[in-house]
DNA sequence: GAGAATTGCTTTAGGCTTGAAGTATTTCGC
DNA sequence: GCGAAATACTTCAAGCCTAAAGCAATTCTC
């Protein structure tokens, strides 16, 4: 995501939204202002990992997934479920698996293949993470009310699933 | 529980932890959602943008602030827009440069800045891609009614607002 | 005015990401 | 069975992105 976080060399910030002109189509701006409302909060996030855990997003989220499926997962799954090519899961299970986070198990049935799991030691990272990461999501969406939040869960529904059936690329529903 | 949950708690004491599980659970659920809605988009255009322009996302967005702006802008205006570091941008128009879609003017009055600009065959360039871009935004948005985007284009900007305030990222107003 | 702080920009190291090419293993078609 | 196709994973080059450090020019403060 094409985004960034405030920093020494970012003062920051006018908003990418800035781009929408009166002369741009009504969905354009929508389009710049979904956009800037998702960086925000990513940023924001990838941030606060960074700080607090020093541990980068996609470690996180690929930690995540793990955590959902004690029996492991392999490479190829990892990378559906994750949305990123296969090459990308290599080098960040590598990373993860040198700081003893997570574990290549072998699996006996496909010499191709295997498993990775958390350790003991990435699960109780994790756990410690999970909760305030959730924590920061409530935080950050707390601007809308409960009815609001249910209103743009719904439409963004309505969106999803339109956008899975125009062009040819697989969707995960988790 | 997690020590920084922002919301009213104002409810009785039985109900609380109930609650505010349910809460956070939902709250995460649409940040999955938001975050796998603007992906989605992101990245077929991104990909659309390679595939029939052979041009990156970034790059696009650049020569989109610039179509705005004929005088040109300085390395930091077009920092502080794009919403990434002064280093990134350095290496963006290098690229851009190179390819004879920008060009750098110097400054008189601050001998430290310079202008970027488009060259006429950038502009000529990013004019047909703008259509299409559009023409592609309008597309994928249109799984949801004028209606329904008028009622997302709303609910956003509550969200925005909101998000606007929380951390320490100063606003700009041009 | 002169030193200090700020601003404008670049460089560098490290990490994420893709797409394409390559190796090993399994499964399919016959 | 056996060759072909598909699958699981890795490697590589190229590009984006950040944070930190650094240089040059300008502005602030006294």
């Amino acid at each position: 995501m094409p985004v960034s976080t405030p920093s020494a060399c970012t003062p920051a910030a006018t908003d990418m939204e800035v781009r929408a002109r009166a002369d741009h189509h009504d969905s354009l701006r929508l389009w710049l202002r979904l956009l800037s409302c998702t960086t925000r909060i990513e940023d924001t996030i990838r941030q606060r990992l960074r700080e607090q855990f020093g541990l980068t997003l996609p470690r996180f989220d690929l930690m995540a997934q793990l955590e959902r499926e004690p029996q492991g997962l392999t490479m190829s799954a990892l990378s559906r479920r994750m949305l990123v090519t296969g090459g990308n899961v290599t080098a960040i299970v590598a990373q993860l698996e040198s700081e003893q986070l997570v574990q290549r198990q072998t699996d006996v049935e496909d010499r191709r293949a295997f498993k990775v799991r958390l350790t003991p030691a990435g699960r109780r990272v994790f756990a410690v993470m999970a909760r305030e990461h959730e924590a920061w999501i409530v935080d950050l969406l707390s601007p809308l009310s409960d009815r609001q939040q249910d209103q743009l869960y719904r439409l963004l529904g309505t969106l999803k699933g339109g956008l899975a059936t125009l062009p040819p690329q697989p969707q995960e529903t988790p």
